[in-house]
DNA sequence: GCATTATTAGAATTTAAATTCTAATATTCC
DNA sequence: GGAATATTAGAATTTAAATTCTAATAATGC
């Protein structure tokens, strides 16, 4: 019927995923995303609305990617072991998915959920954020009961440790599979404080 | 002589490392200085050459301040303990320069050092980025003369363990003083895999 | 008190980048 | 093979923000 298109929506958030991954936000221009992803300006307002929808699309994909790989650890979890297979999610996800995980590790939501950003983003960035929120505190509940810094303890145990650590090879080189163990040994420390 | 400035550069520097704490590299727009500042427009321009030079200024302060902190505790270590006490640093920093600890656990240097950013800047922001390698080198041959990965495990447990956990509370809290404890364990841990 | 001079102040201009628009192009179905 | 139509392509326009500029201001030293 008629000429088909020679990207999807999806493939170009993954070339503006790469580009974000490479230089932030900020280096995330039309005329960026439009060569990374080989094709010309005009087109790139066929699958986005705008600039801002672009940068929104790219963080909730990457952090929808992540969470989706996080989530279903959290809500299983119900020990340490648990609590350290879920740590040890995040140096395979960066290995999976290294340009989502370059995002996450070292940018904030708010460079990407701009201040003009339809509503509609805003609202689903805050529903993912949400569900991490009681994610880690229902399984803080589980683990640690009586603690009433538990939540805050597991926050930095399964995500502020890991991502830290994968975030000293981000996006340079794919953390390698040593810091693995480095990282259960110290979440599991981390823990037991 | 004349009429005295109301600000001088380095205030205007921590102004805009409050921006750029609260809402990133892309939010640093010299209105929003301006504002945050309490100068117009104009004024900035007496004090920089440009936006780009501001920025860079501000990724060179922040990091500037954070190096003067751990670079002299990297070149002292010569054990377990004082790694962890390197280490322990970085919470310590988040405490007393909340700005630029937001801005170095959360940004990259890449969206503070731009592509049309003076060169002179580009050539002190890799200078300091040379240096801390150096420094992480040198600490590692000593702690662990044998391990050829000693260097990544080092940069691990000394930089991406604390920045992930402050990066936790950062930017709206400041890290509690219980997390030092939690810092510490993780940091041990992971120098002993 | 007055001349001097850097600074303030913010309006005007410039610039860079986002967005829109028009024409040409390909593919599919009939 | 030809009609239909979404897409490509990139030039033209618009917009937002950086930068520059001019006049008014306020300390200071004489």
């Amino acid at each position: 019927m008629a000429r088909p298109a020679s990207i999807d929506q999806s493939a170009l958030i993954d070339a503006a995923t790469l580009v974000a991954a490479r230089v932030g936000a900020a280096g995330v221009s039309i005329a960026a995303v439009s060569k990374a992803a080989g094709v010309p300006t005009g087109s790139i307002y066929h699958r986005v609305a705008s600039r801002d929808a672009l940068l929104a699309e790219v963080w909730l994909a990457a952090n929808g990617r992540f969470q989706q790989m996080v989530l279903p650890l959290l809500s299983e979890m119900a020990n340490e072991a648990g609590a350290i297979e879920c740590a040890l999610a995040t140096p395979r996800f960066a290995r999976s998915d290294h340009a989502a995980a370059s995002v996450l590790s070292a940018h904030r939501k708010e460079e990407f959920i701009r201040p003009h950003a339809p509503d509609e983003y805003r609202q689903r960035a805050s529903e993912q954020a949400a569900a991490m929120r009681e994610a880690v505190a229902n399984a803080a509940s589980r683990l640690f009961p009586a603690d009433t810094r538990g939540k805050e303890k597991l926050a930095v145990a399964v995500v502020g440790i890991p991502l830290g650590a994968v975030r000293v090879f981000l996006p340079q080189a794919i953390p390698p599979q040593e810091i693995d163990d480095t990282i259960a040994a110290a979440v599991r420390a981390a823990l037991r404080t």
